[in-house]
DNA sequence: TCAGGGTGCTTGCAATTGCAAGCACCTTAG
DNA sequence: CTAAGGTGCTTGCAATTGCAAGCACCCTGA
């Protein structure tokens, strides 16, 4: 299997993961596998089989496929339809259903854009360099005030 | 792996290329694996990668998920509905996230399958109406038809 | 300060995977 | 009859996979 594939599933793991918010030992211990291997497979040292792959994701409750594709044992889906529309033009769910699953949609999709535009926001200062200063000090009362709510 | 999975694999592989005609050589040769590795496959004495899963199902020109889903890699697939099938493949959602919504998704299902169910119990009585009779006869055809057709 | 608990990684090893070399057997042509 | 070509399988081995034992480091509480 080619090595860029390999290394592409672990970083892919690594990030599920730090998405969840837990430590390699847990997700290990979650998924049934050593956690010097899980190491390992994040860190593209290891090709794990697709048995070890079922695991990870069940510890990681995403889908299986998701990670067979990452790996490249599996092909994307085709299947483009927009979600939204299918949501919405789907007959065996009622109206009611429908708006639940389009507004939880709808906040997923703001909580990846804010995340996105978060990870913009850390890369600015770095292109300003004299603005750094003005806007350093304001990002450093922000996270005061984070840390005090914590 | 449980060697009963493995045993069936094998066995299914081997049927598989019986069924097209070809010598264990020629399915090895064009599936680009050695012809005793893919003996003791068949025979159930090894246990295949999904590459090699793979690389067998490009030899025998049929898809790899079928295999893997003999191996107990995969899931068999139900019917996607579209909307399933968007989410899946929505760029914009995070794994995690798609899960999300199919559970929830899946559930609206049935709890609209229990709902019908209930709603059909109370109009039986219903179908003692003359033009109900009329309908339900009409749809019987169709399905006679659509069987013949099949 | 030290002890305990947490983090991720190193290393050696047993088991498994996949292969190359070769064997045993069958069929066909000369 | 033999030789050639085909079939499926045996065997030993190198490489890979997955693990257990343990290391290095960090943080926190007493």
């Amino acid at each position: 299997m080619a090595g860029s594939k390999v290394g592409s599933i672990g970083e892919y793991i690594r990030e599920q993961r730090q998405r969840a918010k837990i430590s390699l030992r847990q997700l290990a211990a979650v998924s049934g596998i050593s956690n010097p291997y899980l190491s390992q497979i994040e860190r593209g040292l290891r090709k794990p089989s697709a048995e070890i792959l079922q695991q990870i994701a069940k510890g990681l409750r995403i889908s299986a496929e998701a990670l067979y594709v990452q790996a490249g044992i599996l092909d994307e889906r085709e299947a483009d339809t927009d979600t939204q529309a299918a949501i919405r033009a789907d007959l065996l769910l009622t109206e009611r259903q429908k708006q639940v699953l389009l507004d939880i949609y709808e906040s997923f999709r703001r909580e990846n854009e804010a995340a996105a535009a978060a990870a913009a926001d850390e890369e600015d200062p770095d292109h300003d360099a004299p603005g750094d200063d003005t806007q350093a000090s304001a990002g450093e009362d922000t996270d005061d005030a984070r840390r005090k709510t914590s």
